[in-house]
DNA sequence: CACTAAACCTGGGAGC
DNA sequence: TGCTCCCAGGTTTAGT
């Protein structure tokens, strides 16, 4: 579900409510939600191991690491950001919520207290804070919530690539990026490749591509410099427009006020396969590309 | 190195 | 209505 735009959005609908709040209490009914330390990786069993390097406090003890809610509980939310589509929720007393909601997860914030019957199924981990509560549900159960110390995110994250948003990211870094990493692979991979650049997914390279003119499946290295730029000004007028709009909801994505995103109605290609083109009225494409469904403009995209 | 498939999961839509 | 099959916004690992 959720690329940089909808982690952007959920992070600044968040904030306003659990900013400077202390977290009263949690309730935890699936708990391999939460991991304690390392990259998350779904698929990785050392992630739930109590005997990973990467612990949350240095002089926790394994006992304690059993039980998350224990460096959690009673802790306040002192900032909230995002890199890529990573969802940093810093706690007071050194402490970070290292949040990916990959395909399906969601984070909502109820004002007052939930009666069980109003609880959504696939309800994971509920957070309580003095006055409201901020529900994890995730139905695919593919996103985490890692615990981790605040000092150890920089290096957890290290491996990201630029954030496209930024104002020091110039087209020659993408450019600089891609050929060091991707040189026959295709340029839809290639963006797709978060160590390239941060918070693209499969909605938004689509669209990219589309409008930068450029066919998904070329290879890196026979792009042009006039493509890496309009590329690289795609990607962040694209990005920007889509965070003005609140993202885009296709299905599950909701902000954390259950809000959905409005950016679906401004979309040209993704989801349009066999509609057509809006610029030249040709019957839009898809096909497979990097194992993932592209949908693209035959002739707007060459 | 580059690409593919599979794995992690559930639900929705299409087709019969 | 109900069944089966296929598909899905992400990421990592194993295999070719």
């Amino acid at each position: 579900m959720p690329e940089l735009p909808e982690v952007e959005t959920i992070c600044r609908s968040l904030k306003p409510h659990i900013l400077n709040k202390v977290i009263a209490d949690m309730a935890v009914f699936w708990p391999e939600a939460l991991v304690g330390g390392g990259m998350p990786d779904a698929t990785n069993p050392s992630d739930t191991n109590p005997g990973n390097t990467n612990l949350v406090d240095a002089d926790l003890d394994r006992d304690e690491l059993a039980f998350p809610a224990s460096h959690i509980v009673g802790r306040t939310v002192v900032n909230l950001s995002r890199r890529g589509k990573y969802l940093l929720v810093d706690l007071s007393k050194g402490v970070t919520l290292l949040i990916h909601l990959r395909m399906t997860g969601q984070l909502i914030y109820h004002d007052t207290p939930q009666i069980v019957a109003n609880i959504a199924k696939h309800t994971h981990v509920i957070f309580y804070f003095e006055e409201g509560e901020m529900h994890y549900v995730d139905p695919r159960k593919f996103g985490r919530i890692q615990i981790v110390r605040t000092l150890d995110v920089p290096s957890l994250l290290e491996k990201l690539g630029p954030e496209p948003l930024d104002e020091f990211f110039e087209f020659d870094a993408l450019g600089l990026r891609l050929a060091e990493r991707h040189k026959t692979a295709s340029i839809k991979s290639a963006l797709l490749d978060q160590e390239v650049v941060a918070g693209l997914g499969n909605i938004y390279t689509d669209e990219v591509l589309f409008a930068a003119g450029v066919r998904p499946n070329r290879p890196v290295q026979d792009l042009k410099a006039s493509e890496i730029i309009l590329i690289h000004q795609a990607i962040r007028e694209i990005l920007a427009e889509s965070i003005d709009f609140q993202g885009t909801t296709f299905r599950d994505y909701r902000d954390a006020n259950g809000k959905v995103g409005k950016y679906k109605k401004s979309l040209k290609v993704y989801g349009r396969n066999g509609k057509t083109c809006i610029v030249c009225k040709t019957k839009l494409i898809s096909e497979k590309i990097a194992g993932r469904v592209s949908c693209y403009c035959p002739n707007c995209q060459q």
